[in-house]
DNA sequence: ACAAAAGTGTTGACCATACACCCATGC
DNA sequence: GCATGGGTGTATGGTCAACACTTTTGT
């Protein structure tokens, strides 16, 4: 406490203690940087045909990094918000209707392109995004800039730049949403059974996360899932119910947090 | 499952399915946008002895805004990275050891700053950082380039830009934050109380957030603070037993899912 | 003595985990 | 029948919230 006097209900300002001898040490600093900004987007979807969690990758058309794999970005155009750049990216690639799409993290470091040596005072700057998409309905867009592919998260090939970090990241950001927040019911279809929730949910947090009994009932004492009642036969065993997501009864627990282990 | 073919252990590419009719439908796009990028710090701290959470604001001294208040802010100068331009901003300001930093988020829509209907084509992008530091250590830096403050979280003044906005995304991570990692150990002293822990997530999460036994017991037993002896008088009551954090402790711990309510 | 703050203990409700077990279908 | 997956139930131990109570100080 010493040496922090503070008025009740006022702001503590630097005025309150101006010493006179630190005046304007103006140390020369490096001029600006000169920046030019892209959006990088992981793009997951999972294989529930295969329990496979799939990444979105665009071979290199050129330099630098020619004929390597890299996520899909763009430059923000003129008028462009960050999110629609990351939306414009997502669509060049793939066709799908449901998604769940948020900003992730921005990577602006030097070093990180070899452009940056060849054009003196040039940074880049990545603001990436983190998407996940229902693998069954997104269709491939053929693409004339580049081969576009789905590649299990297991078995990457090596990425240009630094982006197998940004994909590290957006990794970890998948799990951690996954478990409290309600994304899976973004991307599963509009009915679908708790076999295929629980399904998504081991092939991207492992096996043994829950037991498929316990993770059924906590899921539905949330209370925001409702039985419709139709039966959906999937080859051997008891058919299963079809549930839907229930937009309102789920509302007054957004913000909330939850937990769906 | 339809028209989704998929080799084992292979990526699923567009080569794959190509079509000959989807060739090049080259749009024309905008142009690129041109982008300036700064750093804005969202800077808490907690004064324990008013149980008052503060945020560090700057006077603006030239347009835009002139003499409105805004975050701590800069330009990323050459060769810096962002954290780099980040901590720069922060040691402008004020003179701490201890803090906690990181990345908040990015924000970069058009139509941010009022200069861009100036300089056409100028976008200015700016991500923002957030950090915890200590209020009785932090000497406020007598600043030839503006006056600077801590405001109480209740009573802020109008601010420059969309660092409302900022601000708000800041105090909610900071929330979030306490609750499920141990920041407030980087800011508290090298030997604390447990009221003095307590005290500090009252004045950031509300009054309610806790009953004082039960934060202190459910505390004890995360197992990473050793009660070191030390008994502290502050005024009346009984002493209390002076704590440390025990990073070794804590190692095991970090990354698994924490709960700190 | 009394207030104030630290610290301990108890209780009942709820929740997580690990199972065992029944049900409905395809083959 | 039997394998397969869907679905229900239960027993055990743990955690959470509320609150009563004791301890040690300053005044």
């Amino acid at each position: 406490m010493s040496g922090s006097e503070v008025k009740k209900d006022e702001a503590i300002s630097s005025e309150d203690r101006r010493s006179p001898n630190s005046l304007g040490h103006t140390e020369t600093l490096p001029p600006r940087a000169n920046f030019k900004v892209g959006v990088d987007n992981v793009i997951f979807s999972v294989d529930l045909a295969q329990n496979r969690l799939l990444v979105l990758l665009v071979m290199r058309e050129r330099e630098p990094f020619l004929g390597k794999w890299n996520l899909p970005r763009t430059l923000v155009r003129q008028g462009e918000s960050l999110e629609e750049a990351a939306d414009r990216v997502l669509a060049s690639k793939i066709r799908v209707k449901n998604l769940y799409l948020e900003q992730l993290y921005s990577f602006g470091g030097p070093g990180r392109d070899p452009r940056e040596s060849l054009e003196p005072y040039q940074r880049y700057l990545s603001v990436s995004y983190f998407a996940l998409v229902r693998f069954e309905e997104a269709e491939l867009i053929d693409n004339p800039a580049g081969q576009v592919a789905w590649y299990p998260i297991d078995t990457l090939p090596q990425l240009a730049f630094d982006h197998s970090k940004i994909l590290e990241y957006g990794h970890r950001r998948l799990r951690n949403k996954l478990e409290y927040s309600p994304i899976a019911f973004d991307v599963l279809p509009d009915l679908f059974t708790l076999g295929e929730v629980y399904q998504l949910y081991t092939t991207v947090l492992g096996e043994n996360f829950s037991d498929y009994s316990n993770f059924r009932s906590k899921l539905l004492k949330l209370g925001f899932l409702c039985d419709t009642g139709v039966k959906a036969s999937r080859g051997a065993g008891r058919p299963a119910s079809l549930y839907r997501f229930d937009a309102e009864a789920f509302a007054p627990l957004k913000n909330k947090p939850l937990v769906f282990i």
